[in-house]
DNA sequence: CCTTGACCTTCCCACGATGGGAAGCCCCAT
DNA sequence: ATGGGGCTTCCCATCGTGGGAAGGTCAAGG
């Protein structure tokens, strides 16, 4: 199988199975003698492993690990679940801090009535550094009003 | 005021604010006869700007356009609040991605007893492209047993 | 005055994972 | 034999950030 074979139907592109092999993350793909490589169904299977362990949301170096527990027959799958363990908590914690970004800003876009006027609490907050409480943000006491005058950089 | 005293007030890295400069997010900064950078009051409160926008998950593109609103007296706040709801729904979209990939590796993980048998359920999963149904997961009807034995990529 | 150390400058490289594209070779079908 | 599509390698770009080298500058203390 040439490698656009074993892309198709692996669903890996071309240009990241080459990849996967300089890294070392798939073994040396046999080549025929005119230097193209060639795929048995045992490495497309293997690139799906990867693409799936992609799709999860994997680094490389995490599904190395996987890949490599996967091809040991005398795996423990402890190592497996602690891995994988270890992937839904940075998971948790990158979402943690999406949700907090995400309602800060909720928050500040709820308090901008979004008309014509220039007045704008979104840019005000960005403005103060998110140091004011979030509730309320009505009133604007206008911080340090002398030097935060915008336009004035030069 | 030096790049480093601009740095350390702002909360931005001196190879940052290079950088901002660099692609046209700051304004070219004053210089001194020996070529140091100079900075002033504003262009700090700007630097902060960016930085709480960074800190809200903002790429680049989207502060520079907050950035010109900002220093846009005659802006309507309409606009401000359209990029930051956009900004918004490219959260939520992340954080629903992040999600599923969590949810989908929890539950594999739940079903995996995690012990120091080699069999798994995580790896399964993995090995078969996810095509289970998520729930009950216990039986593992040996998919494609003779194909897919690992370690005989090569 | 000279040295020392902290600061600044520019330039290059790296990350992680992916895509784009160019130059050139190969294979198959017509 | 010729054309088109597939393959090869190599380089570059993304995005935002950090690291580091080589060299200039500034301020303080001997």
């Amino acid at each position: 199988m040439n490698i656009g074979q074993a892309s198709a139907t692996s669903g890996v592109s071309a240009k990241m199975i080459r990849y996967y092999e300089d890294i070392g993350l798939m073994p040396k793909a046999g080549r025929t003698e005119a230097g193209y490589r060639v795929y048995t169904a045992a490495d497309v299977n293997t690139l799906r492993f990867i693409r799936r362990a992609r799709d999860l949301g994997m680094p490389i170096e995490r599904i190395r690990l996987l890949v490599s527990l996967w091809q040991d027959r005398a795996r423990s799958s402890g190592d497996v679940k602690r891995i994988a363990l270890e992937h839904v908590s940075e998971l948790r914690t990158k979402i943690a801090e999406l949700t907090a970004m995400c309602e800060a800003l909720e928050g500040l876009a709820h308090a901008c009535h979004g008309d014509h006027r220039p007045d704008c609490p979104i840019l005000e907050d960005l403005e103060a550094g998110g140091q004011q409480a979030p509730a309320r943000v009505r009133r604007r006491r206008r911080i340090d009003a002398g030097q935060s005058q915008p336009g004035a950089t030069a």
